[in-house]
RNA sequence: GCUGGUGUAGCUCAGCUGGUAGAGCAACGCAUUCGUAAUGCGUAGGUCGUCGGUUCGAUCCCGUCCACCAGCUCCA
């Protein structure tokens, strides 16, 4: 007899070998029909398998996230089954549930189209007809089933069978498919007929480059067809949303062809977005007790080669060679040029913390396939900042920059965010540079500033880059997708490549404890966030064109300019629409261009001197006099809401 | 960088197995003087991404390069 103990706490001696099945039957109805697996302490098993041993036993539905991926796995193995049908031999690699599907990667002769999709989608949905398909499961010792996937011509699952090591694996087959897998699989394959397949792309065998090019499959699937149906309107909305689409659209931004990739042009109404983020940027760092700098954009390679970029980073940076044989880089960072600033003269620990910012403008050279929108470029502009102090203040400047970002962050509407924390790897201590001392206190000062505030967030040991830990904030957008946006790093590299040294207490000479910040990470990157949050309807202190006021006819214009130049006088960014249109063409093209708030002037409002006040989100709002709609406008913009 | 796809007017797109291109919107002109999401008529606009090849002839077939898209990889 084994004990089971269930969720509610209540215990259940079973006998060993008992059907799940068995246990199910006493459960709810409600729940039974839900059941896709259970698992006994987090090990997931099939509703057919039986009760091996005791532990904490749970229901895996239709409802969870695991039942999800039990799914999501499921219907990869009616791809790949659907695909053998029909291409025949074809070799497998891997075929997983992902964060919103699954794919499967597949090496094979034929090159698959976007029609192939449609011709596996009726061929999965016809093996899901024929009404015989179940998964089978087999456990066999790891020496047969490298048999068995050589037989079967599987060089893939022979490979990761010899890696895993096991003395046994399990199997499933359903239909004529047999596939290494840990499962658990549905007891019901029709639950599977809700899916979708998206999209083709390459992709490598165990991400490694110098190995086969695999074709991949992604597709996605639910219990529900409405979610399926949600799902899919989701995509469609993140489409629209898309600042690649909108920044063109909306007159913000581009990228020209005849210029490259990764190289962005601001149009007015961009630039009046980053106008306002870097000014209320500015004046928060100011607040905070930041000095503003300027670094040059080329430096000799000499700097380079001090800092170590020269030796790692080459291919990535832009060379520049002149007349005389000298060598210059295009700076792909700000720190070398920071350093060189603090470097002046000889610093005190009286003079510490000292925290210089820049809104520096570095040039990477992206691989071309990296490159998208205003995400990842090849020249932006870092909110970027060092700070250089004692490791007494560390925690203090890294509480203070988490208070910067979180301000920074909720102004501009970003009310979630992730956080990580990238840590070392205790096992490899030889990669990295500084002390196992320095490490263990650097992450702790992280660690207790996220633990103060007490908000979630994920450690990830090793995940460190070899100069030092940091802390990562990913922001969550209006329709929950997460965006790279805050890195707050310790750098224990620099200091000594440079010689960054402080005078302590004691009259001695020590290294300075620096920490690297970028809290909206590049402007570009984060007006490229900004638009997809806002879809393109920015808040009306960032909107570029904040009224707009449309005059009925000719005879109203006269009024309508004046409106517009007392708005301006006011500090707002007015335009008057002059053409001879009608008014619903006028109103049209604001709501088009997404204007904030719209001003009709007609006869009424000509002689009353108020002005028919619409706004984008809202309609129609009412008349009002002028002066009070300009003093309400202002108030407005000052709240930054 | 790699795999696959795409590139036709400012924008969105059409163009049947090769015979030098078309629509809607936008622009411009004329008429209309208009009250809360598109007034009508007309005009103009393209080296069919680039360079090269095949062909009597290429937007179409082949190759090169550039850019973009879905990914992989990369982001010390």
């Amino acid at each position: 007899m084994v004990e089971l103990i269930f969720p509610d706490g209540s215990k259940q001696e079973v006998e060993k070998g008992t059907p799940f099945g068995d246990l199910l039957r006493e459960l709810p109805g409600a729940l039974r029909k839900k059941a896709v697996a259970v698992s006994v302490d987090d090990q997931a098993y099939d509703l057919n398998r039986v009760v091996e041993g005791g532990g904490r036993f749970v229901v895996l539905t239709t409802d969870s996230d695991k039942g999800l991926d039990i799914l999501r796995h499921g219907t990869s193995h009616l791809m790949a089954l659907a695909v053998q049908e029909l291409f025949g031999k074809v070799k497998f690699a891997i075929g997983p549930a992902i964060q919103d599907g699954f794919y499967y990667d597949i090496l094979m002769d034929h090159t698959l189209s976007p029609d192939d999709l449609e011709k596996i989608e009726a061929k999965m949905r016809e093996l899901l007809d024929r009404g015989d398909l179940a998964f089978t499961r087999e456990v066999l010792p790891s020496s047969e089933a490298v048999k068995l996937f050589t037989e079967l011509d599987q060089p893939f699952k022979v490979e990761l069978i010899n890696d895993l090591g096991a003395e046994n694996v399990s199997i499933y087959r359903l239909g004529a498919f047999t596939d290494l897998c840990v499962g658990p699989h549905l007891a019901d394959v029709r639950k599977m007929r809700h899916f979708k397949l998206l999209s083709l792309a390459g992709a490598y065998w165990r991400g490694d480059e110098n190995r086969d090019m695999l074709q991949r499959i992604y597709g996605t699937v639910f219990f529900k067809e409405a979610e399926l149906r949600q799902d899919l309107e989701r995509r469609e909305e993140a489409r629209k949303r898309d600042h690649r689409k909108l920044g063109p659209q909306l007159e913000l931004f581009d990228i020209k062809e005849e210029a490259g990739g990764g190289l962005v042009f601001w149009y007015p109404k961009g630039y009046i977005l980053r106008e306002m983020v870097e000014n209320f940027w500015i004046e928060e760092h100011r607040k905070d007790g930041y000095q503003m700098i300027l670094t040059p954009h080329i430096a000799k390679s000499g700097l380079w080669k001090t800092s170590g970029h020269y030796d790692y980073y080459k291919e990535n940076m832009f060379l520049i060679r002149d007349d005389e044989d000298q060598e210059f880089v295009l700076k792909p960072m700000n720190c070398p040029g920071h350093i060189l600033i603090y470097k002046n003269k000889l610093h005190s620990y009286r003079d510490l913390p000292i925290r210089y910012a820049e809104l520096g403008t570095v040039y990477r050279n992206e691989r071309s396939g990296t490159l998208h929108g205003l995400l990842r470029v090849r020249g932006f502009t870092q909110d970027d900042a060092h700070i250089f102090c004692t490791p007494e203040q560390m925690e203090e400047e890294v509480s203070r920059c988490f208070n910067l970002a979180h301000k920074l962050l909720t102004t501009f509407g970003f009310k979630d965010y992730q956080v990580e924390l990238s840590a070392h790897d205790p096992q490899n201590m030889e990669k990295y540079a500084g002390s196992e001392e320095d490490w263990i206190m650097a992450e702790e000062a992280l660690l207790k500033t996220i633990e103060n505030r007490n908000i979630p967030f994920k450690k990830i040991p090793g995940e460190a880059v070899f100069y030092g830990p940091k802390i990562d904030l990913k922001l969550i957008d209006a329709i929950g997708r997460g965006w790279q946006a805050t890195t707050i790093q310790f750098d224990f590299n620099l200091p000594r490549r440079f010689d960054v040294t402080y005078i302590n207490k004691e009259g001695q000479k020590e290294y300075v404890y620096m920490i690297h910040r970028a809290l909206l990470g590049s402007i570009e990157r984060f007006i490229g966030t900004l638009t997809e949050h806002y879809a393109g309807a920015f808040p009306l202190w960032l909107s570029p064109e904040q009224v707009r006021v449309l005059p009925v006819g000719k005879e109203h214009h006269g009024y309508a300019r004046e409106c517009v130049g007392k708005m301006r006088a006011a500090g707002i960014r007015a335009e008057g629409d002059f053409r001879e249109e009608k008014l619903g063409y006028k109103i049209r093209e604001s709501e088009l261009q997404k204007v904030y708030y719209m001003a009709v002037c007609g006869d009424k409002e000509t002689q009353a001197g108020t002005l028919d006040i619409r706004s984008k989100s809202k309609g129609r709002l009412g008349v009002k006099k002028l002066d009070l709609f300009i003093e309400e406008v202002v108030d407005e913009i000052g709240k930054k809401t």
